[in-house]
DNA sequence: AATATAATAATAACAATTACTATTATGTCG
DNA sequence: CGACATAATAGTAATTGTTATTATTATATT
């Protein structure tokens, strides 16, 4: 069914090398250092399909564009309001949560999406300007 | 500052006599009952002054197009993966969620954005089409 | 009523993403 | 190994959701 193709496949090993839950461009920017003419649409369409996979992760709330995220465990993330960063948050994720949800509303609850969001360490005390974007 | 108009009067009713957390189109084309002529970027304009006003909440997942809610109590929300409706969460905020995620990664934590997902009673037989969009 | 200016309608511009299409690459099978 | 079927691609156009622009209108204040 699912071929392979170099651009597939450089495309997840940058995801997998870095921890920066990078966004489309930053990614489309990567892969264009080893394939200089791959095409944006390249990227969106493999994007989609490794997450269909379940090889990579999709940070997709409202408002900022989609970041991608190349570590498969289920962890929550959190977002600076500042400058963008997106980074992990240690502990497990709840689970019960959403039995708790099914129990009390009777709805058939498959999952939950929560991120966090505030000043990261950088931009904690200089709450101003736009810094450093897509970091 | 902020002076009334009958453009924001309707949209704040609208959205105060419905719970169906409606799109931006759905707003639209309710407005447009009252006051035909009304543009769609005074749609925008308004929601986004109503929300920086407190007086509305966006409901702005990636996604989906975003929704809006006239009830500000603070509450979570249950979305069906299949036609789209938006529900409440009964059941109060988990604000020590922030609280202790700001001590264990020592991060500026403001708030989160969560919601749950799933099928909803009318969708948890037949999964397969999208039969009722935008409800 | 005269004035200042916030809000509007209409439209253009924009950003993110998807769709289209002719060409190329990949895997399969004789 | 070829020949074949077709998935994936590059390049481009189109779509969607939203914001910006601008001349006009409505609102609040004197
Ligand atoms: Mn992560
Ligand atoms: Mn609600
Ligand atoms: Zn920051
Ligand atoms: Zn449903």
């Amino acid at each position: 069914m699912s071929r392979s193709s170099k651009q597939k496949e450089a495309m997840l090993r940058i995801l997998r090398r870095t921890t920066s839950h990078p966004s489309v461009d930053w990614i489309y920017e990567e892969v264009r250092r080893e394939i200089p003419n791959i095409s944006l649409g390249t990227i969106y369409r493999n994007l989609n399909m490794l997450k269909a996979e379940g090889a990579i992760i999709e940070l997709s709330f409202g408002g900022a564009p989609t970041r991608y995220d190349g570590n498969c465990q289920p962890h929550y993330h959190f977002r600076c309001i500042k400058c963008g960063r997106v980074c992990d948050i240690d502990g497990q994720v709840n689970g019960d949560l959403d039995k708790r949800v099914a129990e009390d509303s009777g709805l058939e609850v498959l999952g939950h999406r929560l991120e966090f969001y505030g000043f990261c360490q950088d931009c904690g005390g200089c709450k101003e300007s736009n810094a450093h974007p897509d970091r």
